[in-house]
DNA sequence: CCCTGATTCGC
DNA sequence: GCGAATCAGG
């Protein structure tokens, strides 16, 4: 399908207005997503916030204290239809307000956390949640944190006794090489389970299979037929 | 997993 | 110029 002025225009169009590349791609049919991309950024579209690059623009900020004048972005050209405000220009700072006063009754409020005192002590104390739920003390305070018993590691049972000494799926775990052997649902199905290699899923051998150096596209051979996951020959 | 936009590169 | 493949963050 060609990109014939009308096309293009709707791509403008919604492009500027926001929509995702996936949304025009719908839109206009028979292409892809990435074809609206490539084509958007082909027509010289301003990029939109990507979820991906982070925005360089405030590299010298910290060195400019002083607010320059906005530098006017030429390209971007306000749409006389109203749309989304789509802008992601620093907004101010919203009122700092903590609320003191405030009319009651808006909502019950069923948060069982951070229940405030009955009783208001002169200097309310202020607790943190630490990882697990416990509260943090203030430096201030006396008492000793109540330590919540640790969980108790629940092991399942091996299901059955032929598998005595294998790697089974229970036994897997961030430290325990993942590579299968054998093939899912036969009775020895286990895996390697050695040791990993450091950031990895599977152990430094199997590590050498599974990761291989990345060739350039021409130069890709198609993939050897099959290592796994082939149809199950019985 | 899903989504997103950006980029690369064979065609 | 086109867009699939790939990358990389949310």
């Amino acid at each position: 399908m060609a990109w014939t002025d009308e096309r293009i225009d709707t791509l403008r169009k919604m492009w500027e207005d926001g929509q995702t590349a996936s949304q025009i791609a719908e839109a206009l049919g028979q292409v892809s997503r990435n074809a609206v991309i490539g084509k958007a950024h082909r027509l010289g579209l301003q990029s939109r916030p990507s979820p991906v690059k982070p925005n360089e623009v405030a590299v010298e900020v910290a060195a400019k204290p002083v607010v320059e004048p906005a530098a006017p972005k030429p390209v971007v050209a306000a749409l006389p239809e109203v749309s989304k405000p789509v802008e992601v220009v620093a907004a101010p700072p919203a009122d700092p307000v903590f609320e003191a006063d405030e009319d009651e009754d808006a909502e019950i409020s069923d948060a069982p956390v951070a229940a405030p005192a009955p009783v208001a002590p002169p200097q309310p104390i202020l607790r943190s949640v630490g990882p697990g739920g416990f509260l943090r003390q203030s430096p201030g305070e006396q008492q000793a944190p109540i330590t919540p018993a640790p969980p108790r590691r629940l092991v399942p049972a091996k299901p059955s006794a032929d598998m005595a000494g294998k790697t089974t799926l229970l036994d897997l775990s961030d430290r325990i090489c993942k590579w299968p052997l054998g093939h899912p649902g036969e009775p020895d199905f286990h895996f390697c389970g050695d040791k990993v290699n450091p950031g990895f899923p599977y152990c430094v051998a199997h590590c050498g299979h599974a990761y291989q150096a990345q060739l350039p596209r021409r130069d890709r051979r198609p993939p050897p037929p099959l290592p796994f996951g082939g149809p199950r020959v019985r």
